[in-house]
DNA sequence: TAGCTGGGAA
DNA sequence: CATCATCCCAGCTA
């Protein structure tokens, strides 16, 4: 039992949560409102949360109630809940499943059983009132008795308009079942393949209870936590033909053979579909960037028809945070199909999660990675932040430049250099990596270092031979760019030292951890970002880090002083 | 037919 | 905040 007067969450009427992460239960009450409350701002001691709309629908999907909701605020609030409070989320919160899109009862249901019409539902008067109303659907809706018809093909851009006004949809149409393909997750090759309960829930959770409606939403899941399983596990449940979108060809090829290695699928029923090759096959692997290059700039998409063409059973869109614009468009036109969203973060930088939330589908799964971590399927990390000063002469050119030249200053503040020779030199049992975000710093310290450098001009040929030599331990150290974001061959290391990071890229920071939580036997892996103190990187560390603090890490903070200014003690 | 290089895109 | 990485395609060479 919490003991009252210290309890950890403090909770204000304008709908952030305040935690507070020394008090006793704070873990706890992180987990507990995760599934309804975004974290806004990190620092030392007290965690902002914020519960948005979004947030909330997303734990109303996930079948919460706004009693859930209240009851947590009330066990973990240190003052009286504020009063209002708790009845705006049961408003909010209610807003989703007020309005339904059903399949209409037709006695002659078109080829695979999709009419193509559909019904919007609402049994509140007012409510079709005000979507009647609204300007931006007036082209899309016929009233009905209770509601609208809608066409199929607009499915995708009703539900994202009535999100914009506030009205998440529930979606509740019929699915195409796509052409039937034979496939079963099949035993490894060396041992015994064995799904993860985790892994199950996931697949589990995206089909639902098996309704005629039910079938896509996304998957949260950490780097190295085994997403691809997941999209295996939803493909042997459903055996329909898939379409695989991945951001980058080395994703293309893990996935096939990830598919050959753990499917019953053989390699004449998997096909590439990207720059080198244009094959098609039942379960067929593209890039997003291919759908999405179009000859002028004006023109179409001529590789759009790949989504059209086909009898599609299932979309899976790899890193589904990644997911362009233009995709958004034929993704709204293919509301038919199941789709499998998956990432590990679901943040875009641009904003558009309610654009996944309404097009791909609603959080289905996600699980803290510190769970991960405590039942061993990711290996503990430590997060330390290094803070050092600019050196001396920089202090006035920093002072005096303009707002970009700052943050460019004090990225690549040279001292940063002697940080992290000196942290290298305190694990000498560690393979690290060094990771940063601009060439010339790279290039410096992998030259003081005497260890490769791995930009995203380095040829494929030498990238394998540099990490060839790093896993066989003949290399401690290497230094790399932004390739660590998207390389999958990069290798597993017990250490990363982050000596700039982009502007506050909250999903940067997660791949970059994603790095070294690889489980490793009886250790802990280490997370070192440096950060110049006083200065404008100070602000974006704090952005960058949000993610893992939600995700339950917390950075400790480390001073550093070159040798010639240290002071003792 | 394969492999390299450079431009353009988002 | 800009930088960097990615991909695709065309055009060239052998």
């Amino acid at each position: 039992m919490i003991d009252s007067a210290v309890k950890p969450l403090i909770v204000q009427s304008d709908r952030t949560l305040l935690l507070d992460v020394h008090a006793s239960g704070a873990e706890e009450a992180r987990a507990a409102i995760l599934p309804f409350a975004e974290l806004e701002k990190s620092p030392e001691h007290i965690h902002t949360y914020r519960i948005t709309p979004l947030s909330l629908w997303n734990a109303a999907s996930a079948g919460f109630a706004p009693n859930d909701v209240t009851s947590v605020l009330h066990t973990y609030s240190r003052y009286e809940v504020p009063s209002g409070i708790t009845g705006s989320f049961a408003d909010t919160m209610a807003r989703y499943g007020k309005i339904k899109l059903h399949s209409m009862d037709t006695d002659k249901p078109q080829s695979n059983g999709v009419a193509e019409e559909l019904l919007l539902m609402a049994e509140d008067e007012k409510v079709i009132k005000e979507i009647a109303a609204a300007r931006t659907l007036a082209d899309y809706l016929v009233k009905a008795e209770k509601g609208f018809k809608i066409k199929l093909v607009d499915r995708g851009t009703v539900k994202q308009e009535l999100i914009k006004l506030g009205w998440p949809v529930q979606d509740e149409a019929i699915l195409r079942k796509g052409e039937s393909l034979e496939l079963a997750l099949k035993e490894n090759s060396t041992r015994t393949f064995i799904l993860r309960d985790y892994q199950e829930e996931a697949a589990r959770a995206v089909l639902g209870k098996g309704g005629p409606g039910t079938g896509f939403g996304v998957v949260v899941l950490p780097c190295g936590a085994g997403k691809t399983i997941v999209g295996m596990a939803v493909m042997a449940l459903l055996k329909t033909n898939t379409l695989i979108l991945s951001a980058n060809v080395a994703a293309v090829h893990q996935w096939i053979d990830e598919l050959l290695d753990k499917t019953t699928l053989n390699r004449e029923q998997i096909a590439e579909y990207s720059g080198d090759s244009k094959m098609v096959a039942p379960v067929t692997i593209a890039t997003y960037q291919i759908l999405t290059w179009r000859p002028n700039k004006d023109g179409d998409f001529p590789h759009f028809s790949l989504f059209r063409r086909y009898p599609w059973g299932l979309i899976i869109y790899d890193e589904v945070h990644l997911l362009p614009a233009p995709v958004f468009r034929v993704t709204a036109e293919l509301q038919a199909v199941r789709r499998l969203g998956l990432t590990a973060t679901l943040i875009r930088e641009d904003g558009a999660e309610d654009a996944v939330f309404s097009l791909v589908g609603p959080k289905r799964y996600d699980v803290p990675w510190k769970d991960l971590e405590r039942q061993g399927w990711i290996a503990e990390a430590l997060c330390i932040e290094v803070r050092l000063d600019l050196p001396e002469d920089l202090k006035v050119p920093y002072a005096v430049a303009g707002k970009r030249e700052k943050y460019r200053i004090a990225a690549e503040n040279s001292l940063k250099e002697e940080a992290a020779l000196e942290l290298i030199a305190n694990h000498p049992e560690d393979q690290v990596l060094v990771i940063g975000q601009y060439i010339s710093q790279l290039q410096s310290i992998a030259g003081r270092l005497a260890v490769p450098l791995v930009t995203g001009k380095t040829p494929n040929a030498e990238r394998e031979r540099i990490y060839s030599s790093f896993k066989k331990g003949q290399v401690p150290v290497i230094v790399v760019s932004k390739v660590a974001n998207f390389a999958l061959d990069l290798p597993d290391a017990s250490m990363a030292i982050q000596i700039s990071g982009s502007f506050g890229s909250r999903q940067e920071e997660a791949q970059r951890l994603g790095r070294i939580i690889r489980p490793k036997k009886n250790k802990n892996s280490y997370f070192y970002t440096i950060v110049t103190r006083s200065t404008i990187e100070e602000d974006f560390a704090a952005n960058r880090q949000k993610f893992l603090a939600e995700q339950g890490y917390r950075y400790s903070i480390q001073h550093w002083q070159s040798i010639n200014q240290q002071v003792s003690g």
